[in-house]
DNA sequence: TGGACAACTGTCACTAAGTGACAATATAGC
DNA sequence: GCTATATTGTCACTTAGTGACAGTTGTCCA
């Protein structure tokens, strides 16, 4: 998914002196991976927000600028998949199945090299945040707003109101399966095992899906 | 559920110069009373340590020793209704489904007259956490407690690991479904809602549990 | 190309969160 | 009451996080 950033002018809503969105946005990347490598190397208690500014280039005021608290500064990297997952789910088309759906976005997508490792960073981050509550809580956040975002998705696949308890219920359910699937294959991946299992990981999320909505979504709906 | 606390003296382990279990949960409480009643009344952010440490009159360095951090506070107060939930799972008989057996329950309690003023904290505690991020992660964690416990009680009644990626699937989507009839219920009730409907609310959270988790709980099972 | 203007960044000073150490105190068991 | 031990308070301290203000940088437009 990192081909779908593809030049997107259609919002040259800049301001004077605002710099790009796109250019915060990798900001924020940066300042995240190196939080996360810190993180990873001698936890979270231990590392301080000015190593984390230091590490990027910044100074300490401007990191705070960026991020509210120490741990929501690993958000964008452990929010990496479940955007990419929820920016799939939009491209969703009605007439297809989400199992097919997912399963033709896996053959077709192209494993870019600096990619690589940052899945890394972001296996080690899902699995250090089983166990570091102040991760946990980041975690957890992330996991809410995918809530909000596949409630909205669901709403139109359904033609229903978001605010329909029916509808955030099945998006909260989505969420959850699809965020232990992710807990168990970060765990997995993270324990040596081999990535070429992974290519069915997506079909289990939409079976997943499938079953923790009630049947609901996950099959072609009407166009 | 405040009728359980019975006298379960077996437990005699208290060594000279500690104080019982119930004597610290009883503080732990109190604190969150303080905590919760000082968010709403002025907001999260505009609350001191120092003004909850006064409010039940305890040093500050004692409040940090009860609890982690700000917002962790006010987790007794938001896991009064959980923890209440998960006891009443722990007693659900094989032979009984998970909406007669929560309907049963209804039906027999009793409202304790000081616990009505202190389910309007939790209520509103609730409803803050929709909004304020701090609260929110707290609500999540208190959640993610829960889904914890619903692995535990689930593999117990499907007679299967608690390891297993499905117990813990059902697990975290009925967890994630009661999560959100809690959060309708409390915004409704906030809203003025008549409370007498509440009634059926538990029977939604069976049949929401029963839907999220493909038909696997909520029926009786074999002995 | 060269301002003009607004956003971005850094420095400084500050409040509040949270912790370690140690002495004082309270409590359970005898 | 006596004793051992948990609990609490006081003090000093580090770090998280913010507000204000000045300097810098980047964008838009002439």
């Amino acid at each position: 998914m990192r081909n779908n950033g593809a030049n997107d002018m259609t919002k040259n809503e800049r301001k004077p002196g605002g710099m790009s969105e796109q250019r915060q946005q990798r900001i924020r990347l940066e300042i995240s991976r190196e939080a996360a490598r810190l993180f990873w190397e001698q936890g979270v208690a231990a590392t301080t927000g000015e190593q984390i500014a230091a590490a990027v280039g910044l100074s300490v005021r401007t990191l705070w600028r960026y991020f509210r608290n120490k741990e929501s500064c690993v958000e964008p990297v452990l929010a990496q998949d479940g955007e990419e997952f929820v920016a799939l789910l939009r491209r969703w088309p009605r007439d297809v199945s989400l199992e097919d759906h997912l399963m033709e976005w896996a053959v077709n997508r192209t494993k870019d090299p600096d990619q690589q490792s940052f899945d890394q960073a972001v296996i080690k981050m899902t699995v250090l945040a089983e166990k570091e509550p102040d991760l946990r809580t980041a975690w957890l956040m992330t996991n809410d707003r995918i809530e909000r975002a596949l409630v909205e998705i669901f709403a139109d696949r359904l033609r229903r109101s978001p605010d329909d308890i029916e509808v955030r219920l099945h998006a909260a359910a989505a969420t959850a399966v699809v965020r232990v699937i992710s807990e168990d294959v970060s765990a997995a991946l993270m324990a040596g095992a081999d990535p070429t299992s992974l290519g069915n990981t997506l079909g289990q999320m939409a079976r997943a899906v499938h079953t923790a909505t009630g049947g609901a979504v996950g099959d072609p709906v009407d166009p």
